[in-house]
Formats: structure tokens, C-alpha cells, sequence
DNA sequence: TGCATTCCGGAACGATCGTTCTATAATCGC
DNA sequence: GCGATTATAGAACGATCGTTCCGGAATGCA
């Protein structure tokens, strides 16, 4: 050990994070990421080992914070129904009134690189799959609670609610307009009911 | 007029919209364009004006494409909720069997695009209004007929059914598995038995 | 204090980007 | 056949890309 960090890695790879996420991967230059993280390329380098991964580092990030926000919003004392209507309410208060048209970071990075990059892709798949297996796990529990239809099949419930998230973000993305992105979450979840 | 054209425009946009389509819009390179068409960069610049122009025109041709397509499947003599559920499953089966991750070039432009380039939102909100429309008016003619219970709200349903279609094919372009792509399609159509 | 070690700013690298330009080839009207 | 006009191939452009490298600054340890 000699001369220490100027930086908190932690920092930098938030708002590395947020740059690829406005941006997308393509799109956010070194000189980008320099910038939003106000370190130097060398630093970037030796902190990080490159661009492609930092974009992984970045994904892993944004996925621990999806998860928890889910974790969140499922754990509270209310219906899973409720709490699944206040979670995609929340999100779509944050589509209209957000920076603007940045979607959801996982799902940017499946449109635009699961086609060109294997690793990428498999990252995206996994991420997915976790956000699946975490809406799986409080509509399960509901389930068993009596909350949901002992019938009701939870594996496709969840891979749904996985699918219309997205779904939601990316029209939400190209057209942030309240009425109609409540309009889709209004249908959206009268399929819980099932 | 002097010396004719040595190749037939439609014929090279169709391979540039594939290009882009694939590849995404900056990962596709001039050089891309040009050994996809088989013209060389002034004949490019000279019959389409440059690379954004020749994206906003594959835009256009892959939303008339798409039309189509989905006029086509609503035509047939089928319930309306059957026509979607055949044009969903055969949806899924390019998903699977396809040449691999391409997923629908309109929401590949709105995520990689919307967020920077305003010109290229406005196609891809108008695109994605066009297609519901056509949902629309389908689901409209349904009701009428007595197939879709008088009380839905078709606009509705069709933001939905757009929605649910993006969110399909962008999942299914992290996994294209048949097994989870069939568990979501089959929560989302029994969305429209509401 | 002095040495070893690590970090940092920024120049420099070759590669590739989208676009423009030039010279040649091909076809028109006459 | 001939000048006018248009299309083509490919070189060339400046800009920007991601990455590497280097000289100097800052610290821990003896």
C-alpha cells in the first residue's frame, strides 16, 4: 500500500451505472464515463478493467437494486395484489416524472446487445431470472396465504409480471404518458386475479 | 436521366432495415450497410441520404411490414381472441426458431434511441400507435359482434396487447424458450376474457 | 528523510466511425 | 458518335472510439 484511492469505487460505478443507462453501451463514450465518474481513464482502467466490465459490474448493480426494491414493496403488510398495484404504480409515476425515457437498464441492455454479445445476453437471462423467481417467491406465499387462487399457476404468474414490467417500461420509454401506461397496468394486473 | 440505377431500391433497404434490425443502430457500421445492400457509400448517400435517414426509413418499412402481418392474422375467420392467440403462437415460434435475438425492430430503435434522439421517438410512439390502433379496431369489431364482453374497454386492451408484445419479445430475446414464452402468452390472453 | 509503491492526469496510439470527394464508367437525348 | 448527365467504386477526410503508456504526485514504511 502506498498512495491511497481518491475515489469511493461505489460511487463511481453509481453513476457509471446511471451513464449506461441513460445512454445505452454504444452511446456512452470513455470520455462519458470520465466524466460522469470524475476520474481519469487510467483510473477508470485500474479500478475497473474496461468498458464491457464496467457495463457488467454496472448491470450487477442496478440488479441488486431492482431486487431490493422489489423485496421491498412485496414485503409489505398488504395484499400481494396491493402491493404488486403500488410497486408498478410507483414505476410508473417515476416513467412520467423521471430525467426522462431511460427505461429499465436491464431490459436496454437485452434490446440492444443480447443479439451481439453471449455474455451480456446470459447476464440479462440471469438478472431476468432472479426478478422472476422474487415476484415467484411473494406470489407462492400469497398463495399459500389464500391471497391468490389455489389453482393459479405462480411460475407463469411471475415470468408474466417479468414480461409486462418490461413490456410497460418500453412503451413507457418510447410514449411516457400517465393514462395510457395505467391503462396497460390496469389490465395488467386483473390477470392476478385469475 | 442519364445512367440508370444498377439496383433496385426496395430490395436494398429491406437488407439494410435487416441489417439494423440485427445489429442495433450504432453497432451497425457503414461497412455493414454497404456489404449488407452490396452498394458502395456514394450510392448510399445518393439514394437514401445517410445512415440515420436509412434508419428511419427501415423504421418505416418494418412498421408497414408489421401491419400487414398483423392485419392479416385478424382478418382470418376466426374469433378475434383466437386470430391474436394464432398470431402470439407463431410469434413465438420466430422467436424460438428464428435466425436468433432479434426481437422487434421498433422497440430495439425505442431502447436504444428513445432516450437520446427525439426525431426517432416520435417513429417509434407513432409506430407503436399505429399497431394499436390496428389492435384497436379489431378488438372493436369483436365487441361489436358480441365476442368481447360489451363492458371491456378495447383501448385498453389494445395498449395492453402492445405492451404484452413488446414485453414478449424483449424477454424472449434474453430467452428464447418456448416453455416461459408460452406460460406468458397464456396469462396475457386470457387478459382479453375480461 | 528516503525509498518503494501506488495512483493520477493527460498525451498518444491505432482503429474505426460517418461523411465527402474525385475520377471513371455508363447511359441518355440528339 | 458526341456532349450532357448520372451512377459507381474507392480513396480520403476529420472526428471520435477504446485502450495503453508515461511522467509526476502522493502516500506507507523504514
Amino acid at each position: 500500500m502506498a498512495r491511497p484511492r481518491e475515489f469511493d469505487s461505489e460511487v463511481a460505478l453509481e453513476r457509471a451505472m446511471h451513464a449506461f443507462w441513460a445512454k445505452g453501451y454504444k452511446a456512452t463514450s470513455l470520455d462519458d464515463l470520465c466524466s460522469a465518474t470524475g476520474l481519469s481513464r487510467s483510473s477508470l482502467y485500474a479500478a475497473f478493467g474496461g468498458k464491457r466490465a464496467l457495463l457488467h459490474r454496472s448491470l450487477a448493480r442496478y440488479e441488486e437494486q431492482g431486487i431490493a426494491r422489489i423485496r421491498t414493496a412485496l414485503a409489505k403488510p398488504l395484499p400481494v395484489r396491493e402491493a404488486i398495484a403500488v410497486f408498478v404504480g410507483e414505476l410508473i409515476d417515476r416513467i412520467v416524472a423521471g430525467p426522462g425515457r431511460t427505461g429499465c437498464f436491464i431490459g436496454n441492455c437485452a434490446a440492444e446487445l443480447a443479439g451481439q454479445d453471449r455474455t451480456t445476453a446470459v447476464r440479462v437471462k440471469q438478472s431476468l431470472a432472479r426478478i422472476e423467481a422474487t415476484f415467484r417467491d411473494a406470489l407462492a406465499r400469497a398463495q399459500a396465504r389464500g391471497e391468490i387462487a389455489a389453482g393459479a399457476d405462480v411460475d407463469s404468474l411471475a415470468r408474466f409480471l417479468v414480461s409486462g414490467i418490461q413490456g410497460l417500461r418500453l412503451v413507457g420509454k418510447a410514449n411516457p404518458d400517465r393514462a395510457a401506461l395505467a391503462d396497460i397496468a390496469a389490465v395488467m394486473l386483473r390477470c392476478l386475479d385469475q
